[in-house]
DNA sequence: GTCTATACAGTGATAGAC
DNA sequence: GTCTATCACTGTATAGAC
């Protein structure tokens, strides 16, 4: 009998996925073999700290993909098309809004307290970055500071309502509307 | 021994934070009896239907205070004096950001299946109300819906990213905000 | 590296005494 | 209306065969 063998990085966005749609109470170890046809004795092989373990992998693996994908173009590249690059990503990462952002899940229970410092780092570098480029754009630090939490709080609060309204089209609604703010620095 | 007698209308608060503290699943009921000085047995008394019709009165009793004290005085009252009263209440319902929003929580994980009406009709009545009072304020009925949709996005996402964060200010500073936002439309 | 079998604490829920 | 005792089950985790 063939036997397909996973290696870790196979794994992780499929566990990932499991706590995305469950939380990390809910995400249970027979939904999380469930899903990904390993069985417990598996999981446990390649993630020994059992579930702490897996969720503290995949929101290393969460932060790993905003940095490359979205922190850094921010930081290193021309302001401008790094932000409207971010929109992008931020689109198609999400699914449109049918998809949560784990970070912001985690924060909202007491899962918030296993995950600290990952969770913090996450939303201080994406609010810093954002802002940084906007003052490269020439944008003063103050109100660079405000349009960049405003930003990401419409991001954060725009998954949530998408979810709990079941509209797929308020995300986009709300997309839409945080770029035209954030155009108005536009030069 | 004296005994201290319960009602339910008693219980339903202390329950109520034990969800908000500790999201749907990880509320277990022996977290409930610990808070609550109650044992199972009392709380199946109360509650025949279990964690499911715990949760179920509570968001139902969060709604019945929303309404009272947010959605009517927005739907009736003098609008801007209505808007004004919001932000007090909401500041001091979600305690300047160290209390989550249940609805919200909720809505973020398969939590949100069970109630999925109760989550739905909170925010919608919410983001109606609003926009119905800046109709009346003589803002343009498409203009009134997106600010109304922004301001609750900003409410939500404000109270996640505070709490992600922990930060304190962070919540007062959207408000702030959100608050100068809508000013713009005063005569 | 994968599995099955197992341990054992904790889960939601019920029965029945007081 | 409150409790204790107990239920069946699921939870995470481990041991050890292959």
């Amino acid at each position: 009998m063939t036997r397909t063998v996973f290696e870790k990085s196979d794994i992780i966005p499929l566990v990932a996925e499991v706590f995305r749609e469950l939380g990390y109470e809910g995400a249970s170890l027979s939904k999380i073999t469930a899903r990904t046809n390993l069985s417990k004795g598996s999981l446990y092989h390649f993630f020994p700290g059992g579930k702490e373990e897996m969720a503290a992998v995949i929101l290393d693996n969460v932060d790993q993909w905003f940095i490359s994908n979205i922190f850094e173009p921010l930081e290193k590249s021309e302001p401008w098309s790094a932000i409207d690059h971010m929109w992008q990503e931020v689109d198609t990462y999400f699914q449109s809004g049918q998809r949560i952002c784990l970070m912001g899940a985690f924060a909202l229970d007491e899962t918030r307290d296993r995950f600290t410092t990952a969770i913090q780092q996450y939303f201080v570098r994406w609010i810093e970055a954002l802002s940084a480029a906007l003052v490269r754009a020439d944008v003063p630090k103050e109100k660079a500071d405000q349009i960049s939490e405003e930003t990401i709080v419409g991001i954060q609060g725009g998954l949530l309502l998408s979810r709990a309204l079941n509209d797929n089209s308020f995300f986009e609604r709300t997309l839409t509307n945080l770029i035209q703010r954030i155009s108005v620095y536009r030069n």
